[in-house]
DNA sequence: TATTATATAATCGTTCACAATCTAATTGAC
DNA sequence: GTCAATTAGATTGTGAACGATTATATAATA
């Protein structure tokens, strides 16, 4: 037990978090590339699949992204003629995205992704469980410990 | 039960993954600053804290990380005297990386790092054990999934 | 009503991340 | 020993990712 012990990567779950979340997006890219498709504008697409239309500012609270990210990157979904863009007439700062025929389309094609990196992700169905819950504590708790750094700064 | 659920982002493992990794690495930003490393550069001092010095090639092995990424990272830890750079001499086409005693020094700033990462991330000691050994249950699954992709191909 | 504050996207600059390609060094086959 | 394969790293181009700033629209209030 050396006093440095807590700064070796074996010893971080940071590490091993950030590694498994780069090589399962990396995983992902063949199977995208098929449906034209980034990782992240894959999981945009779930949401709009979904939900067929919504505002930058909701889908970047979905995606846990802003709109540095996200108005380029439907931009190119734009350009792909998978959503479209527009304002909304009550309320002129929102961007309303709509999702267009041709990406709901799409939904047929990317139905094979899940089932396919299912099978190369072979956990089984407790750990993909354990897994999920235990992910989204950690989400939570950063939520949580977000909040409290705001009021701290108030 | 609709034919496409599968394809929602509630149900699927690897978002979760994606957004807490990233919301973490987020959440470290502010501490990292004050010790100028970025969430990368961080785990490549935490290998070199620990090895002293290795080759891009081994490196990247422990990080998951290619000389795409680590050449310029590795040239930015240099030009803040934290590492040198210099060719084998027993096999020039390896570049060695040897950490700098300034480098050593930064190890007892960064100390303060992950005792305050994990005051924020409060999950209990068997919670963050399940998780830990899940993700590298998830690592391992996805390393064996690529030799077979590996194998088919050949 | 005029002014200020807030909210929403867009833009800009920096840093990864990675596939693909390139260069140079080394190894191996013959 | 020569030439072809392999290996290590660097380079290039594209796409995130995010903090900070900016522009415009709306809401709140003096």
């Amino acid at each position: 037990m050396g006093k440095y012990d807590c700064l070796k990567i074996e010893n971080q779950l940071c590490f091993p978090l950030y590694a498994a979340s780069k090589e399962i997006v990396r995983r992902y890219k063949p199977m995208l590339d098929r449906i034209d498709l980034t990782y992240t504008q894959y999981i945009a697409m779930m949401v709009l699949w979904d939900r067929k239309e919504l505002n930058v500012k909701e889908l970047g609270k979905c995606l846990y992204l802003d709109s540095g990210t996200l108005t380029p990157l439907l931009k190119k979904l734009e350009n792909k003629g998978f959503v479209t863009r527009h304002r909304s007439e009550s309320d002129e700062r929102n961007l309303i995205i709509t999702i267009t025929d041709k990406g709901m389309d799409l939904r047929e094609e990317a139905m094979k992704v899940p089932s396919e990196m299912g099978r190369c992700l072979c956990l089984n169905e407790e750990d993909t469980d354990v897994l999920y819950k235990l992910l989204y504590k950690v989400l939570d708790s950063i939520e949580e410990s977000k909040k409290t750094i705001k009021h701290k700064s108030n």
